[in-house]
RNA sequence: GCCGGGGUGGCGAAACUGGAGAUACGCGCCUGACUUAAAAUCAGGUGUCCCCAUCGGGGGCGUAAGGGUUCGAGUCCCUUCCCCGGCACCA
């Protein structure tokens, strides 16, 4: 018998299965007409190219590829692409890091990464491949983007963004790591500037809602929610009569309308320095509205909470009592209104406040039943507590409440039910040069001008100078960014700020049904035959980002009648963190380690059967090679037990056998491995039963049985191993296991006469007897009293019940 | 502070709806076989305390800590402690 040669057998099958075009699956001819039962659709996220993969890929892709592998053979058509998300920071950093350009450090990566996949031998549909930074691809991100303009959620404001006073740049939110720039260093500040947004906030009920939906893990969706902040409560007015203003606020407390004793306004307010002009107030209001507005965001959130007296009141609706409004930047302009009424006896923050400056505070909800509390403590607006000092309203529990000065504020045209979100517009416009452009014109007579759909691409120019100064680095490229108005004819000057590329990578799984088509982004019949995507396998450091984006996309696109679906991940699956040191291993940490080595020295189906080995899939690990043994004595072992199977044992065509043990083992494998990949979502058990089959396997190769077990051994590790079960398959005499049906469990064989009944006393065990399945309750009992030993122990006690678990035990107790 | 996830042998971890023998599978370690030797391979052992004993056999205690529910709890409930991740002035 020759050696277990990995090297030798693996680079061998991965080329049979190119020639074979194993793992390539062509659109359906009809897919209208094409029953989608059958079909799968398993993706991973696609990766950065900013550096070779490392063990937390190793883990992502090999996930997708056992589930790939157990579908098919399932009698599934599974649709399985790889792309790159080849735009953007991740890449752009890492030419700078180097020297180079970013389209050619992009694609030496992306070649590293496709060997790398390669030699994993990754079960992927190579014809589908695409890259987010070729015009092919991002011909239809602006297209798309054009769409979204056209339907008024893509739009230009000025909004704040994070800004480098080093760099002088605008930072992307995930450079900023604890309000540093990530590069440098420095505090970011925050600055106003038009930025181009997407109108998300418009689905922010139809994000919410359609979570009932899609099956994903609870704590994704949690996330997404609180991220989407929807609280219910009322626009409340307030009147400056002096200005003969309304200033409305948002509260999700009406209920403590009474207790609001005064107004603060953010300091970005528009009204603020308004407010203050003409009052003894105005030279101290421009002195703190100055200084708040150089205050870094984390400044901000730490000191002691300050402000300053506006010197207008406003009229508080309820209570009629004139109340001061002050300024102040724990109010947050991007929330609500950017203005609340303050309510220091029910709110820690307006406590907090009061106390500093002295302001009143009033208590208009306290329990129902026991003490008030003291001041400073703060009710929950639960239906235990009730209104006082209320007025009209006094007495009602504070949710009714809550309702009735709501109704009462609308019949007066003083308020009006409400809801507020914290999510906000998603600002997607780079000062970055490695992005997609943005197929827009200024035109000085027109305006914004979309580029014409028949233009596109706008082509990304080739620069010298990519580097990010504070400006656009293609606003500098003057050749590029003259160009005449498409409306006008007239002169107008390009977009130079490029795309988030969490805009290329919120369809791509789109691009994949139908990558080839040059005359739209794709056709909606083959869109609507795959997604949604059956299995997404990712990080969960997404669910804000890019699962959230992506969901918002396919909605839009299915309100413009381009997709006929309105989610696009049916089900999520979140791998751990592979750790190294501590921390998440990954290419900005630097804390990274290839599978490359680790392949040479013991093959890829190694490192696939390891890395899934070390844990459960969806709990993050620490990195260590220790053990990386075994499953290389587990591999040896196969292939010494099944090659001298193949040689001995009886030839294929006599599989019938007695029901052996192996054999009723083997069976049971079938089941459980099955079970734990099919239903459990567990991927590091099934590996221990197989495991538990060949230590079976390997002194008994004279057991008749010997040679469905080893066969069933080869066939349940290949979606793990693929290399070997096929090279393994092949010595036993068949052929093509990679589609060959999964095994089927033999269920008359798993159904035994007898079972071992475990008989216990008061909870304990205290003997075992092997009994025939037929017996019924009082049988089982008889059998238990019959045991000599539980004689023994009853020695004459009265047996007071009896429980009977059946097929497993008897528990008397006496 | 809030929201998640977790705490089981020397280590990575099993135990899937409360139902035997907790610790499968693997690593490490110990003993032995083969060998001049090593590697590889194979066999056996490996929670803890105690008792009887010649091979061997029997028992108590053990899943972060404490309490509870139950005939029966690693699994359910309550309290406490510790670790990891995310969010954080959102009115």
């Amino acid at each position: 018998m020759d050696r277990y040669e990995p090297q030798q057998i693996e680079p061998k099958w991965q080329q049979v299965w190119e020639d074979a075009r194993a793992f390539y699956v062509a659109n359906p001819e009809d897919p209208a007409q094409t029953p989608r039962e059958r079909k799968f659709y398993m993706l991973e996220m696609l990766p950065y190219p900013s550096g070779p993969l490392h063990m937390g890929h190793v883990l992502n892709y090999t996930l997708g590829d056992v589930i790939t592998h157990y579908r098919r053979r399932n009698g599934y058509t599974v649709l399985r692409p790889m792309g790159f998300d080849s735009f953007g920071l991740p890449a752009e950093n890492a030419a700078i890091r180097e020297g180079g350009h970013p389209r050619e450090i992009t694609e030496q990566r992306i070649a590293t990464i496709r060997t790398q996949m390669r030699r994993l031998g990754w079960a992927i549909d190579w014809d589908r491949e695409v890259s987010a930074h070729e015009p092919t691809y991002y011909r239809w991100t602006q297209w798309l983007f054009l769409k979204f303009y056209e339907a008024g959620l893509a739009y230009r404001k000025e909004a704040p963004v994070n800004w480098c006073p080093n760099d002088q740049t605008v930072l992307a939110n995930e450079q900023v790591i604890d309000g540093r720039c990530e590069r440098c260093g420095a505090q970011v500040e925050a600055r106003n500037l038009e930025q181009w947004f997407f109108r998300i906030t418009a689905y922010s009920d139809a994000l919410l809602d359609d979570h009932a939906t899609i099956d994903w893990p609870e704590r994704t969706i949690a996330i997404q929610r609180n991220w989407i902040g929807r609280s219910e409560g009322a626009e409340v007015v307030f009147r400056v009569e002096a200005l003969d203003l309304d200033l409305p606020v948002f509260t999700t407390r009406p209920d403590t309308l009474f207790g609001a004793t005064f107004m603060v306004l953010a300091p970005e307010h528009p009204l603020a320095a308004r407010l203050a002009a003409g009052t003894e107030q105005e030279p101290e209001v421009r002195e703190y509205l100055r200084r708040a507005a150089v205050r870094s965001t984390e400044e901000r959130e730490t000191k002691e909470k300050d402000g300053v007296f506006s010197g207008r009141y406003a009229l508080n609706p309820a209570s009629g009592e004139e109340i001061p409004i002050w300024i102040a930047d724990y109010v947050l302009m991007e929330y609500g209104t950017g203005a609340i009424m303050a309510v220091p006896a029910h709110d820690e923050r307006d406590f907090a406040f009061a106390k500093r400056y002295g302001l009143p505070v009033a208590r208009v909800v306290e329990p129902l039943e026991g003490e008030a509390e003291e001041e400073g403590a703060f009710s929950a607006h639960t239906a235990n507590e009730r209104l006082v000092n209320s007025g009209e309203f006094s007495g009602l529990p504070a949710p009714e409440g809550a309702r009735r000065i709501v109704e009462w504020l609308g019949e007066r045209g003083r308020g009006r039910p409400a809801v507020s979100y914290r999510l906000r517009d998603w600002g997607f416009s780079r000062q970055r040069y490695w992005g997609c452009p943005i197929p827009i014109v200024y035109c000085g007579r027109c305006g914004i001008v979309p580029v014409p759909e028949e233009e596109l691409p706008v082509l990304l120019p080739e620069v010298d100078d990519y580097r990010p100064k504070g400006i656009p680095p293609l606003a500098s490229n003057e050749a590029w960014l003259r160009v005449s108005c498409p409306s006008c004819g007239g002169e107008g000057r390009r977009e130079a700020e490029t795309m988030d590329t969490f805009v290329d990578s919120s369809w791509y799984f789109l691009r994949y049904c139908d990558p080839h088509n040059d005359r739209a982004p794709f056709e909606r019949a083959i869109v609507d035959y795959w997604l949604p995507v059956d299995q997404y396998v990712g990080g969960i450091d997404h669910a804000t980002g890019h699962l959230l984006y992506s969901r918002f996309f396919v909605k839009v696109l299915n309100d413009l009648g381009l997709v006929g679906f309105r989610e696009p991940f049916a089900r999520v699956f979140h791998q751990g963190w592979v750790r190294l040191g501590g921390s998440k291993m990954s290419k900005s940490r630097g804390n990274v380690t290839s599978p490359d080595e680790l392949a040479r020295m013991y093959g890829a189906d190694a490192v696939r059967l390891y890395i899934l080995f070390m844990g459960p899939a969806d709990q993050d690990m620490e990195w260590t090679e220790e053990g990386v043994e075994g499953i290389a004595r587990f591999l040896r072992r196969l292939w010494r037990v099944v090659n001298a199977v193949a040689e001995d044992a009886a030839p294929p065509g006599s599989e019938d056998s007695e029901p052996t043990p192996l054999l009723r083992k083997a069976h049971e494998t079938i089941v459980k491995v099955g079970d734990d990949i099919g239903r459990r979502f567990v991927f590091n058990t099934p590996i221990a039963a197989v495991m538990e089959l060949v230590n079976e396997l390997s002194p008994a190769t004279d057991d008749p049985a010997a040679r469905f077990a080893t066969e069933t051994v080869v066939s349940l590790i290949q979606p793990y191993a693929p290399h070997i079960a096929e090279e393994l398959w092949q010595r036993l005499g068949r052929e093509r296991l990679w589609e060959q049906a999964w095994p089927a469990a033999d269920q008359a064989l798993l159904e035994l006469d007898t079972f071992e009944l475990v008989i216990q006393v008061n909870g304990k065990v205290r003997d075992r007897v092997e009994v025939p399945a037929t017996l019924q309750e009082a049988e089982l009992i008889e059998r238990a009293k019959a045991s000599p030993r539980v004689q023994a122990l009853l020695d004459g006690k009265q047996v007071r019940q009896a429980i009977v678990v059946p097929r497993r035990l008897v528990n008397l107790v006496v």
